[in-house]
Formats: structure tokens, C-alpha cells, sequence
RNA sequence: GCCGCCGUAGCUCAGUUGGUUAGAGCGCCUGAUUGUGGAUCAGGAGGUCCCCCGUUCGAGCCGGGGCGGUGGUACCA
């Protein structure tokens, strides 16, 4: 018999790794970016918004399959013999290609920040998604170590900009010519090592989650992890494999060349306390320099560019590369930026496969706790660094830039989790409706207190129940409800009901309490404003 | 991609050795109460038990396959 009609209906849900945003969440990030932009702008950087979508071929070589190019982008072709096009998968790709097509009309050196969201097809995970934001600044057309050390700089103003005290954030600054320095040295620097240096660049980048031993495997023969999954390693032989150790170790061998020169220094008498507290700069598990004190992280970084020195030999790249950092850190100590917040840490090498400079990363040395109460590793929160090579896929001609880009939702989930950004939703005040014949009147009260700068709204929905009002209200978070009934407009008063203390107070209070206290007013229509401006105060 | 765990109401989950009509809490809706939020009370709506095949007189439960989710790992321009 007139068995329900199945009905195929759409399942409202966003699509995986894709997220809707409320309220709040769109109002705090869009303040974060206006702050970012801020201090992009005062460094002298200008606006840039380019197209979100690309064509596959102006994205890049990167690739893995030219066949199926939807592997890690989103991608598509209008049809069969179309040329292929893509979401933007990050910032950087896209300047290379505006910049290539407008040079005739922009600036050497050009200096543009940009921000959006951008779009990648790969597996979400926790706190992962496919669409997210970056906000950019980079530096197009100058090869100059200068423009680094600034972006550095730049990035230290702006994580305080955006509200994490000095203290709470490092920067660690290294340089690809040193890791290709260490690779010329262990041997791997031929093109036909393409593979093998990818595999040692992705196993350093590991140290902190696979340790010392981790790497080592995947220098070798490969690993394989609890989950049961093999990585293939990168076949090295156990000379190449010690040589890049050396370099994995950088950061531990730093804190024992400083503990032996303090032993050394007690030994003869000296005190031998900045030794010792250079010794301590450093997170004591990974042995990654922490910033925190001027004095002893400058030290440990002297300590480390020396060392690095020696690990790169006679490799000119590589000593090229540590010259450079010095560089930096000179320019960096000139302008104020000191090894408190900016360190050297041989550690950063970032996955990408284009830089071919200085690297940097940025890190917030807080804890911060998942809803499980754990501390979770937050990782880095932006990171950048030199790629002299993308814009002369287009021109053929040598165009150096270098650049950083932030990670806007990661940035906010941390100071969200840590509280500093205040999640209570703020709703407007309601106007009730009590007579419905009288909706002119509520509109007109409603249209004084936008006038006066005060977010209100009359409630649209059925008043027939008034008790459903009130529960709106509650809903929205508003800090007030209006009520005006017939007796009231008579009299030409309202009753402002103060949301916020009938709420605690019915937490603390008895029913009956509660009941005869309503934590409610009788206002003169005239004082409105005034009494509502003091409530909201 | 690979390995493990899971899939029952909007959410969190029970569900006995395989047995009739699949339950609870929370949430939602209606009413007690068309002039007052919380609480209480009464009532109500909401299910292809992920899908398919098989075993069985009989499957939410057993077997096989698939799909989906999740955690780890790999990749991440």
C-alpha cells in the first residue's frame, strides 16, 4: 500500500577535508590577516591577487604523473584536447607566473604580499584540510642575502603582530648550500642522484618524529615503521651515510663542543657560565637551538657556524652557504633581531624541492593541548625560503626570489587553544515581540539603537510562544532582550532583561530565586541608549 | 598507496549462545505556560542496524566481498 515513495536525497554534507566557518571563526581570521597585511604593507610590500585558478602547465613541473595531473591538485579539463587547469596549490607558483607575464610593468625588485585560500587534493587528517589559508610576502629579483635576513625580520613583527609575545615564537634560519655542500662532500651531488638526494632531504626532515637511528635506516637499506609499511631508503654506502649523519647530529655535537668548553673553562678556574648556558639553549630533547637569551643563544650559534664549517670541508658551496648564514645573522643582529628570536639551526631543510638558499621556519615554543587535554606538537606555523629557479622556467632568464608564507588557520588554532582569542559569540541585542500588531513599533526601537552603534535585531520568527524568544536570544548570545507589552507602551517604558546575569544567575540561584528575580529593568523608552551603551560596556 | 581499528536514531553508544515488534542518554518538536531563558513533568517525531552475496527455519549478531570512517605510515609542489 502507499509504501513511502523512497525519495535519493543529496546527503548535506561538505565535501571530505572541507569545512564550513561561523561566525567568529570568519570574523577572527579575517582581523588576523588584516594585522599580517599591516605590517607586509609597512615593510614596503604591495597587494597582489591573482587568479585562483592556473593553467596545470604555469603550476609547475611538480607533478608526479602528466597523465592523471589531478594527483594533488584539484584539476580538470573543459574537454578531451583542453589545455589542463588547476585550483592553486599554494602562493608562490602563481607569483612566479605573474611576475614572468608582467615584468615589463612591475619594479626590480619586486615586493608583493598576497593572501587567500588555496587548495590541495591530498588525504585530510586531523586539523588538515583541502582548503586553506596563506598569507605570502616574497621579494621577486634580487639574489641579495639582504632580503632574507628582512623577510626574517619581517616575520618576527608579524607573529607579534598577530598577538605571541616575543618568547613564545623562534625562528630558525639555515641554508640549502650547506646541505649541498654536506651532500657534494658524501658524493650525491651528480644529476643523475636526483632520487637519493630527495630521500635524504625527506629523512632529515624527519629527525625530530624518527630519531637518529630512523634516518640513519632510511640512508640505508630503508624502514620499516610499527604500522607495518616499508620505505624504501636511499641505498647509500656507510661513508656517505656517516658524512650526513655528521650534519643530522649538527645540533647534539654543538651542545657537546660547548659542554666540553665549559668543563674546560671550570677546570681552569673560570666560571665558564655562559658555556653552560649556551649548552641549555637548546630544546633538550631534540637538541634544536630554543632562542630565549641573546647572549647564550649567540653564542651556540658562533659554535654551530663553526662546525658547520668544518662538516662542508673544502665544498665551495657549502662554505658559500655558511657565509651566507653569517650574513644573515649580522644583518639581523643590526637591526635589532637577535639569537633570542632568530636562530641558526642546521636541523630546518623543509621538503620543498625548489629552494636554493637560505631556508627559514617559525615555531612556537608554547604548549598547546588538543580537546583530549594531551600536548600536541604544533609544528611550524610558517616557513619560507629562497628559490632562485621558479620564474626562469618562464623567461629563461635567472630571476632570484625568496619569500615566506604563513599558515593563517594553523596560526589561529594555536592561539585559539591557548585562549588567546577570546571564542564567546557576541549576538545582538533582541527586540522581543509581544503584540504582533505592534511590529512597527518594535522595528522603530530596534532602528534607534542601530543608530546609536548598538547591533540589534526584532525577532522575525513565530511570537506566538514567548519563552521561544528568550530561548533565541540565548541561542545567539545576545546580551539583551527588549520587552515591551501593552501595559509598557502605554507607560512608555521597555523591560531590559540583562541575559548575561539571569544565565549565572540561574546556575546559582534556586528556581524559585530565579523566578522572582528576573534580572530585569523598567527603562524609559528616552534612556534607552544610554542604559543598554552601559550594560554592553 | 600500505597496515590496524571501527560502522546501530541528529550526537554518544547498549544490544545476551543467532530468536517475535531494535533500545538508553543527550538533543529536537508539542503541551503543562498565547507576559519571560534554566529546572521539572507529560507526550511526540526520528532507523534501508553501511551495501551486496552466502550460511540458517530465522542474521544487527556468523562467513566472504565491497564501500565508508578513523588512527598510524608514505606522499605533500
Amino acid at each position: 500500500m502507499a509504501k513511502k515513495e523512497k525519495i535519493r536525497r543529496p546527503k548535506a554534507e561538505a565535501p571530505k577535508g572541507f569545512r564550513d566557518y561561523f561566525g567568529a571563526e570568519v570574523t577572527e581570521r579575517k582581523a588576523m590577516l588584516d594585522a599580517i597585511a599591516k605590517v607586509y604593507h609597512l615593510y614596503g610590500f604591495e597587494a597582489l591577487e591573482s587568479s585562483a585558478v592556473e593553467t596545470v602547465e604555469a603550476l609547475g613541473k611538480f607533478l608526479p604523473d602528466v597523465d592523471r595531473p589531478n594527483e594533488g591538485v584539484f584539476a580538470w579539463q573543459e574537454d578531451e584536447d583542453a589545455e589542463w587547469m588547476a585550483l592553486r596549490y599554494d602562493l608562490t607558483a602563481p607569483l612566479a607566473r605573474v611576475y614572468a607575464q608582467h615584468r615589463n610593468d612591475l619594479p626590480t625588485p619586486y615586493r608583493r604580499y598576497a593572501m587567500g585560500p588555496v587548495w590541495r587534493n591530498e588525504k585530510p587528517g586531523p586539523g588538515r584540510f583541502r582548503q586553506f589559508y596563506q598569507c605570502d610576502a616574497d621579494t621577486v629579483g634580487t639574489a641579495s642575502v639582504a632580503a632574507d635576513a628582512e623577510i626574517c625580520a619581517m616575520l618576527a613583527d608579524t607573529l607579534e603582530a598577530v598577538g605571541i609575545a616575543r618568547g613564545d615564537y623562534v625562528i630558525r634560519v639555515n641554508n640549502r648550500k650547506v646541505l649541498n655542500g654536506v651532500l657534494e662532500v658524501a658524493g650525491l651531488s651528480g644529476d643523475d642522484k636526483e632520487r637519493e638526494r630527495g630521500i635524504v632531504l625527506r629523512a632529515i626532515d624527519k629527525l625530530d618524529r624518527l630519531g637518529v637511528e630512523g634516518v640513519r635506516a632510511l640512508l640505508g637499506a630503508g624502514r620499516k615503521d610499527e604500522s607495518g609499511d616499508f620505505a624504501d631508503g636511499a641505498g647509500l654506502k656507510d661513508e656517505q651515510i656517516s658524512v650526513i649523519m655528521t650534519f643530522v647530529q649538527a645540533n647534539e655535537t654543538a651542545t657537546r663542543i660547548l659542554e666540553k668548553a665549559a668543563t674546560d673553562e671550570i677546570s681552569l678556574g673560570f666560571g665558564g657560565s655562559n658555556q653552560i648556558r649556551a649548552m641549555y639553549a637548546a630544546d633538550p630533547q631534540t637538541q634544536r637551538p630554543a632562542g630565549g637569551d641573546s647572549v647564550s643563544s649567540g653564542y651556540r650559534s658562533t659554535v654551530t657556524l663553526g662546525h658547520l664549517g668544518e662538516i662542508v670541508g673544502t665544498s665551495i658551496i657549502g662554505l658559500e652557504g655558511v657565509s651566507e648564514l653569517k650574513q644573515i645573522a649580522n644583518l639581523l643582529e643590526a637591526q635589532g633581531y637577535g639569537p633570542d628570536r632568530i636562530v641558526i639551526d642546521p636541523s630546518v631543510v623543509r621538503g620543498l624541492g625548489y629552494y636554493t638558499g637560505p631556508v627559514y621556519e617559525a615555531e612556537l615554543t608554547f604548549d598547546v593541548q588538543n580537546d583530549k587535554g594531551q600536548t600536541v606538537q604544533f609544528g611550524s606555523v610558517a616557513g619560507g625560503g629562497r628559490y632562485d629557479d621558479l620564474v626562469t622556467r618562464f623567461t629563461g632568464q635567472a630571476v632570484p626570489a625568496t619569500g615566506v608564507s604563513i599558515g593563517v588557520d594553523r596560526l589561529l588554532a594555536a592561539l585559539t587553544a591557548k585562549g588567546r582569542i577570546d571564542r564567546t559569540p557576541r549576538g545582538p541585542v533582541i527586540v522581543t515581540v509581544m503584540d504582533r500588531d505592534r511590529m512597527a513599533d518594535y522595528q522603530s526601537i530596534c532602528a534607534d539603537l542601530r543608530k546609536a552603534g548598538i547591533r540589534a535585531e526584532v525577532y522575525l520568527g513565530n511570537p506566538k510562544n514567548f519563552g521561544n524568544q528568550l530561548k533565541y536570544a540565548d541561542k545567539r548570545g545576545s546580551p539583551a532582550a527588549i520587552i515591551q507589552g501593552t501595559d509598557e507602551a502605554a507607560r512608555g517604558v521597555v523591560q531590559v532583561k540583562d541575559l548575561i546575569l539571569g544565565a549565572k544567575l540561574a546556575q546559582e540561584a534556586s528556581l524559585e530565586e530565579w523566578k522572582e528575580n528576573p534580572s530585569q529593568s523598567e527603562v524609559a523608552l528616552s534612556d534607552l541608549v544610554p542604559f543598554l551603551q552601559k550594560l554592553l560596556a
